[in-house]
DNA sequence: CCAGGACATTGACCCAAATCAAGATGACAG
DNA sequence: CTGTCATCTTGATTTGGGTCAATGTCCTGG
């Protein structure tokens, strides 16, 4: 379980914290009540299909803890990770009955799931839940949108960078700012995710880690902590914006 | 001014009829009143840009006829279209103040613009029209997955072909059926414009298209239209899944 | 009709990342 | 402790697409 994972594994409540602040953020407390009633948990081990593309899904559901991937797959075997879901993300397609991606525990992960009907019929009737989903929706394309340029346009060094990049800013929103700006990360991903994610090959993504560890821009703690020691002071150089990201 | 766009100048009514497929698809029509009055044609010539990122947007629109596109630039200029919008598609982020994204007229171009605060303001009055956004960003985000496999793992003549399918779909949706699956296609996008939606350079995106047509796989007419002799066939074999596309 | 400029094609060469191929590391079962 | 298996690293080689450069093809306005 990653560190993010545990985060909020403490933090469990009688309404759902996650769900809470991703679904509801600033919903009334009785609007919840019918979410409550019909929630179930489903835990996933590290590797696990929650479920295939073509499948007939009935549930939709948000991340409590740990990762889930998306993933699309050509006839002979190219794969391309489409969605990565992080705590609090929204998994699922209302409207929609057949799943078009795979969806696949990367790390252990454990999901807050609703029957796919009475939370459609939910969103009819409550505006506010319908509306934060369409922000969340609207989030989560603007981030397709990044990915977009990130696949097109950037080398792999800096594909590897801006990865690591998102990690640690979702890192850092969660966990007190580290000192000095320095930030370590727990790699959900294993390198063949990581290269799905990039649209590389895993030796490729494996080169280019070894590399930045060789140039100081990372340290390598095991081959699945990394540690970004300038991270505050690459992130806050390179504002916000579409730029090359930093570490490169 | 496209095939697309001649064909939608020519269903202009006083309710306009794009916007009410697009946004309002199943509303009732004093549903529409509010929009109704807010509205704002505007008009734009191919090349022109519509807002640059960063500006503040207090419209959001609806394509009437034309293209328009979405672009990010890297600050040492390298560019990727992040979305391709056709008549019918929504522009704009209601409840975002500044722009993220560069808007560009790819062809010549007509909008049907709202003022934002009340568009969001209906949105908040009015589920229905919430929800139908809902799905069109839905829709879009699905449309995006699709294109993130293809900048990550097709090979540029897939992905040429990818784009040609996507535009003939668009054209085959609209127009009656083409005998014997044969289908033409007005590009509305210079070659420079193709590579930026591929991520590729323009002279590949030019090779490749050659190499379609040394191969019989297209014709050329002219440099803008292109036409698919086989493309019923092709696009029936090759199922509406994650394939390769067909024309590879 | 011709000149100029935007857009497109084609060729020669190069390089980043893919591919193919060994090994290394590390977790875990027995 | 040791063998097995998954994961990761590193090396040698190939190649698809990028880069740079020249040429071709329209369209438009004078």
């Amino acid at each position: 379980m990653t560190a993010n994972a545990a985060i909020f594994a403490t933090q469990s409540c009688e309404i759902c914290p996650i769900r809470y602040r991703a679904v509801c953020a600033r919903c009334e407390r009785d609007e919840l009540a019918e979410l409550e009633s019909v929630k179930i948990y489903r835990r996933y081990a590290a590797g696990q299909t929650v479920s295939w593309a073509g499948d007939r899904m009935d549930m939709v559901a948000s991340v409590v803890s740990g990762v889930a991937s998306l993933t699309q797959q050509m006839e002979d075997g190219r794969t391309q990770m489409v969605g990565l879901l992080l705590p609090s993300d929204f998994l699922g397609r209302p409207g929609r009955e057949v799943a078009a991606y795979t969806v696949t525990a990367a790390s252990e992960l454990l999901l807050c799931c609703f029957r796919r009907k009475p939370f459609e019929e939910l969103l009819r009737s409550n505006p506010r839940i319908a509306g934060r989903l369409l922000e969340m929706t609207l989030d989560e394309l603007d981030a397709a949108r990044d990915w977009l340029l990130l696949l097109g346009r950037k080398s792999a060094r800096e594909k590897i960078a801006s990865l690591l990049t998102i990690l640690a800013r979702r890192e850092a929103a969660l966990n007190l700012r580290q000192p000095e700006g320095r930030i370590a990360v727990d790699l959900p991903l294993t390198r063949e995710a990581m290269a799905d994610y990039l649209g590389l090959t895993l030796e490729t993504v494996s080169r280019q880690m070894s590399a930045l560890k060789r140039d100081g821009v990372i340290e390598l703690d095991g081959k699945r902590r990394v540690v970004i020691p300038l991270f505050g002071r690459l992130v806050s150089e390179s504002g916000d914006d579409a730029d090359g990201g930093p570490l490169s």
